[in-house]
RNA sequence: GCCCCCAUCGUCUAGUGGCCUAGGACACCACCCUUUCAAGGUGGCGGCACGGGUUCGAAUCCCGUUGGGGGUGCCA
């Protein structure tokens, strides 16, 4: 038997990877590697509705995308929930005789209907000592002992519960098929598992997981809960409401790197510089400095990580990343050659296509108010004749391009910032955008010289 | 309702009784740089929820209040 810890993560398929378990994915990644343990994946798939074998492609997909890679050597898995299912029933046999387990023939109806008349909150325990065997129509109920169940936890330390609060939970379905709060603590038990990492929306299950364990004579495994993601409003992350599926994060440009740092800040501080690679965080982190309140998933910040780390690589990885979101048709050299001065313009690889549009469109859309605000001083039409003429015989490079532009604009007396707004309109269409004469450049003469003279006929110049 | 958890700038956090006049980051504002926009630089705004204790000394420990959150299924 071996003695390193066993962490794992399991969560049902449910179509989609939620940020808040792939941050939760993320501090049992770390937690697995640095103590030289086990990653399991076990995927839970035991309710009916949500069962679908593509969906399970996806979970292993997205954690590949974050880093947990099931060719890893601390991973294993995936093991599926669903083909536990004798396990699970052959421990609910187990407790049921030793008693720690009693069949109840109550329906939900009866039961509110009792408590109701009994003025209690649930179920109060009413088949307890009937001695009803196992049959149609029948649940099979945990007998919650008498007193206190303290649940030591590495984030927030012990947790007591008063047994009296809790009632006699089912085990196992009149239909037969088992919960999973039985399923769940099985499964734990059958594949070994030491450490339960989670978020905390389970701390009030786990006092009647911790005695499912001890019933069956086991010891429970070392708990910690994690404070859960929140909205703006404060309120858990839910996929109705909040953008939380980490695919559409993948699709919309952000970097997997970016991801990971700035899940791993959310509940957790990697020291002194926020932005950090993994290989630094994956030793640093440690249940003990995980904060205890809920944490706000604010996609501001994880933009400006992301900007962070689009900064961060060479302009061959800025391309090769960018590939996806350029329009088939577009030529990738030219856009390489474009993509150094892109680079800090951009929060995601999905905006570089926004951003040098114009050089592949053939008429690109001008934006009225720009071109209203930039030929509207009296030298702005003469100004862009002149250079015109110029650029039609200059050598075609950024710098000349820009020393011919300070020449023509000294007969205006203006500086270059006015001077450049007029060209970069007719050229581009808009008033911002990368840097005018690299992108002329880039565009070469024949073409910027075409949208500056069609600038001028429409100016009736 | 009941059970449980939590509480430092708007947000994410550092802080584990004296190093705190509470530090950093995002956001915001100003200025600088500048070829627009960014990026970068500098500065600014802004917080220990409240009330009691304990202590020579409390953001840090204890109690209460208030406020948030989670859970209360024959879902996972």
């Amino acid at each position: 038997m071996s003695t390193s810890p066993r962490y794992r993560f399991a969560p049902s398929p449910t179509g989609f990877f939620h940020v808040g378990g792939a941050r939760t994915a993320l501090f049992n990644w770390a937690l697995a590697r640095s103590t030289g343990g086990t990653f399991v994946l076990r995927i839970e798939d035991t309710d009916e509705a949500r069962n679908r074998p593509e969906w399970t492609q996806g979970i292993i997909d997205s954690l590949a995308w974050i880093g947990i890679a099931a060719d890893d050597p601390h991973f294993e898995g995936p093991l599926f929930q669903s083909e536990y299912a004798d396990a699970h029933l052959a421990a609910a046999q187990r407790l049921f005789e030793a008693g720690d387990a009693y069949y109840c023939e109550m329906t939900p109806d009866e039961i509110q209907t009792l408590a109701k008349a009994e003025g209690v909150t649930g179920y109060a325990g009413w088949s307890r000592d009937l001695g009803l065997g196992p049959g149609a129509g029948r649940v099979l109920r945990f007998r919650v002992p008498d007193g206190v169940t303290v649940v030591r936890d590495q984030v927030r330390g012990d947790v007591e519960f008063d047994n009296d609060t809790i009632e006699d939970f089912v085990l196992v379905r009149s239909n037969g098929t088992p919960v999973f709060l039985l399923a769940n603590v099985v499964d734990d038990m059958t594949m070994g598992i030491t450490n339960v990492v989670r978020a905390e929306e389970h701390l009030p299950n786990t006092p009647k997981q911790q005695m499912i364990w001890q019933a069956l004579g086991h010891r429970p495994p070392v708990w910690a809960h994690v404070p859960v993601l929140v909205n703006d409003q404060r309120k858990k992350l839910s996929k109705r409401r909040d953008k939380v599926a980490l695919e559409q994060y993948r699709d919309e440009g952000y970097l997997a790197d970016a991801m990971v740092n700035y899940l791993m800040t959310l509940g957790w501080s990697p020291g002194e510089d926020e932005i950090q690679p993994w290989s630094m965080m994956e030793p640093a982190f440690r249940l003990e400095d995980v904060n205890l309140s809920p944490a706000f998933f604010d996609v501001k910040k994880l933009g400006a990580f992301n900007g962070e780390y689009i900064r961060m690589m060479s302009v061959d990885e800025l391309v090769q990343g960018c590939d996806p979101w350029l329009p088939v048709d577009w030529d990738r050299s030219r856009f390489a050659a474009i993509a150094p001065h892109i680079q800090q313009r951009l929060v995601t690889l999905a905006d570089a296509p926004g951003v040098v549009d114009f050089l592949f469109i053939a008429e690109p859309e001008i934006d009225e108010a720009s071109w209203d605000k930039a030929f509207a001083p009296e030298y702005a039409v003469p100004l862009l004749r002149n250079l015109a003429d110029a650029y039609e015989t200059c050598d075609w490079d950024h710098a000349t391009l820009k020393a011919v532009m300070e020449t023509e604009m000294e007969t205006f007396e203006i500086k270059l910032g006015k001077a450049q707004a007029g060209t970069r309109v007719a050229v581009t269409g808009r008033a911002v955008g990368p840097p005018l004469f690299e992108a002329l450049e880039v565009m070469g003469r024949d073409e910027s010289l075409r949208r500056i003279r069609q600038a001028l006929a429409t100016l009736g110049g």
